[in-house]
DNA sequence: CGGCGTCTTGACAAAATTCAACGCCTGTGG
DNA sequence: CCACAGGCGTTGAATTTTGTCAAGACGCCG
């Protein structure tokens, strides 16, 4: 399944503030729906585009989800980024026209295609868009921060914790529940993401599950106490605007012998 | 010091390609000088701006090289990013109107100061500095990218490979030398931005000295084994254009005793 | 109902952190 | 010009964390 359908309308697409269109005047608004060159399905697994692959176009998701992952050439690949609705794809072929990652289906998605010339040649004249995409540009790349922070100073479970939590207001910001949602990656995607091996994922979330932190039955996920996540995750839980609290926790307790840090600190919370 | 200096000049800058410039017509030259609203000098230790600033302005820089750095709350801090002459600073400002790093200059700098809605106005009329700054700005989130891949998937020695890897590269690119270079931060910053102890940066160097693949003295390194430090680096080494290899090695004998992986790797190379 | 991919758990090994001590280099002040 | 303080870097030993290997459980799809 790879059909590309015609029809397109940004001015009344449900994404609005978390894709590219932002409020315009009813005649900019014309302009916006020239954006689309087209829709796209794919199935499960399927790839949007590969590492390589020369640049044409961004993506914006407009359901489903996406991994970007980059090949080891030992065959193994390494997750570097999860996608859902209302993210852009594809931003990493602006640097050098060419794509630098795979992006891969986790599920039966649909994206809007937006080639990149006419993005450029709209935004050069509705100054709104070209705002708004600088913007996404803008926090894709806060995100990345983000993520390097969590990779370079976080022990395990705080990178889970933080993980689940970074979900939880996605699936927020959506629409959907904060505290209930369905993983659609698997625990490899999941480690290879956090840079920790797919068991150490599965300890660390059985670990939760014993402290009642969150309710794990597989891919199925319910978060029972979102303040002792934060607490767990520490300085890396939420950071949307600025920087949040590690500190305090920094002089607690030096864990005890088979429990791990993560138990520790909740226990002194009070689940 | 704190000094901003009214002269500016893009059209005859030599930082040219590296920075927002690019090739122009005459006409659109004059006005490319318009972007830089004026030069900065900054000296070592001193902030170009800090989380949460209201965001303004980009930053080219001249001379010098910076450190973007999060802070911590437990008051210390996480370095992010090490940038130098010809990188933007200041980009992590678009997404959210306020900065969400701190910029800090690692010895005396200088930046040109771009006023950002100078820049988009400009390359509103402009479409190769339209063009251009995206490709920065798409560069920038590549390298994120790489370092987002070094973090999640690299053992110590590995980091600390790719790390001096990249550094000789940009030198180079820089019209510097690629192989004899001063490290501008000091090993807990490294350390920091790989993710790692800065002990544990100080006894990969001095196995990768031991190995003599570098001469290190403190500050001063000097690249002696090129090939053997890519090769300790494996995948994460130099992934400019797409990926390397990694691959063969991962299979390669479980590393003996008191030796580090780095070394076994390096004698199975051949120094 | 069975097979298979995925997830969980345990035991052991390896890697990196932590704590601590010491040496080197720089810059300052006598 | 030398001595010394303080920051920075190096190294060692013990400990914690994570990875690795292996086995078994679970759930999903055919």
């Amino acid at each position: 399944m790879n059909m590309t359908q015609p029809l397109s309308s940004c001015s009344n697409c449900g994404l609005h503030e978390l894709c590219i269109p932002t409020d315009l005047s009813a005649d900019d608004l014309k302009r916006l729906d020239q954006l689309v060159y087209a829709r796209r399905k794919l199935c499960r697994g399927e790839e949007l585009y590969r590492a390589g692959d020369q640049f044409g176009a961004i993506y914006s998701i407009r359901s489903g989800s996406f991994k970007k992952e980059v090949a080891l050439e030992d065959g193994r690949q390494q997750v570097i980024d999860f996608l859902m609705s209302g993210d852009v794809l594809g931003m990493d072929g602006i640097g050098t026209d060419r794509y630098s990652c795979n992006a891969v289906a986790l599920e039966d998605s649909v994206v809007c295609v937006i080639p990149f010339v006419r993005l450029e040649a709209i935004s050069r004249e509705v100054r709104g868009l070209q705002h708004q995409f600088h913007r996404v540009m803008g926090r894709e790349m806060v995100r990345h921060q983000a993520v390097k922070m969590l990779l370079g100073g976080a022990r395990a479970g705080e990178r889970v914790a933080a993980f689940l939590l970074t979900l939880s207001r996605r699936f927020e910001e959506r629409g959907y529940s904060a505290s209930e949602f369905i993983l659609r990656m698997n625990r490899e995607d999941i480690g290879s993401f956090l840079g920790i091996q797919l068991e150490t994922v599965s300890r660390v979330l059985s670990q939760f599950h014993r402290d009642n932190l969150v309710a794990v039955m597989q891919k199925y996920i319910r978060i029972l106490n979102a303040p002792g996540l934060r607490h767990v995750a520490g300085s890396m839980g939420e950071a949307q605007p600025a920087t949040t609290a590690k500190a305090l926790l920094a002089v607690s307790l030096p864990a005890h012998q088979d429990t791990k840090r993560a138990a520790s600190k909740v226990s002194a919370l009070g689940a």
